[in-house]
DNA sequence: TTCACTATACTACCTGGACGGTTTTTTTTC
DNA sequence: GAAAAAAAACCGTCCAGGTAGTATAGTGAA
């Protein structure tokens, strides 16, 4: 079975890998073991270990991208949609961040350039969350407060706990609105 | 020459090569030539990669918290001193924070346990930052935004302009003696 | 004498990637 | 619609190169 899906799985368990095992880890091998394929079956769909990681970012991005989208899709079109989207997706979504952790810290590690994607989309969205009808100042502290718990998610720095985190999230919502 | 140096002198070679050439390319032969030591001289302060990785962490957490430290200490004793200072030390100081990636992201490749002295330090400023005197939230929201910038300069994400920059800096600093 | 190294050699292991198959699926031909 | 051909998807082994860490003999300074 699974035609399209194999790639995939790969990419999935590659992730696992990182995140569970840490990037050094992260081999042809184990990721092929990981993902139930044997390693030159990881190498038909990904030729090099580069391409692996960079199949990673690209599968997270769009992702990400897709996700931030309808979100905003099924906003009112009320200002500040995008910068509400934003921070709804990453406060409230574990999975795909986890994806997105372990994608950024493979990208760093194997090389830099395959973070492009996610540039991309850092300035797509910065673009939009600055033209939405709210001080852009505003927005772009907004946004900066959301990548802080994602910087502290990701190398696991400090739990705020739920309640605090709720009311950072609610005070924010209700600074957009403000 | 250089007795205690030579031990610091290692740890910025192996945080410059994580900076410019990546967590792959952080070998101990690499870290000794970068130093202009020899391997069994690397090996004589840090009798292992991980002692290394180590030491470049306490290193960090030892040096940011001084910064933080002096910069509270001039700070008259107004009230938001702490997540002023916060702000200040990351927003301007580009050298502890390159060295701060490095460290973050070799400990968090070799070993998450080393991120301990972080986390420490970490959960010391909330603590001091959420009882100084503002709202808590708000100096909490202050503290991720902060955050924010930090994780976009580590994976290079988005380049805020220097005007953007100093607005975002600005318009929270203001809003801490709201 | 001890400390802080240098220089070199060596081991044991792991990893990316090449390579030459084999099996499964799809397409074409008769 | 069955057989044949071709393409896609996958397997498992091998190897050159690199790496952490060990060992060892020696050097100069305090």
């Amino acid at each position: 079975m699974a035609r399209a899906t194999r790639k995939i799985e790969i990419l999935h368990a590659a992730s696992k890998i990182v995140s569970e095992r840490g990037i050094f880890n992260l081999t042809l091998e184990a990721t092929a073991i990981e993902a139930g394929v044997s390693k030159g079956g990881l190498l038909y769909h990904f030729p090099s270990k580069e391409a692996l990681v960079k199949g990673m970012v690209d599968h997270l991005a769009e992702n990400y991208r897709d996700k931030i989208a309808a979100s905003v899709a099924e906003s009112a079109n009320d200002k500040g949609k995008w910068i509400k989207s934003y921070a709804d997706v990453t406060f409230n979504n574990p999975y795909p961040n986890k994806e997105m952790h372990a994608g950024l810290l493979a990208a760093k590690a194997v090389n830099s350039d395959l973070l492009d994607p996610i540039r991309t989309l850092y300035n797509e969205w910065q673009t939009k969350i600055e033209q939405d009808g709210i001080d852009p100042v505003k927005a772009t502290i907004i946004r900066l407060a959301t990548d802080g718990i994602w910087l502290s998610e990701l190398f696991d720095l400090h739990h705020l706990g739920e309640e605090r985190k709720e009311e950072v999230y609610l005070k924010l919502k209700n600074w957009i609105d403000e």
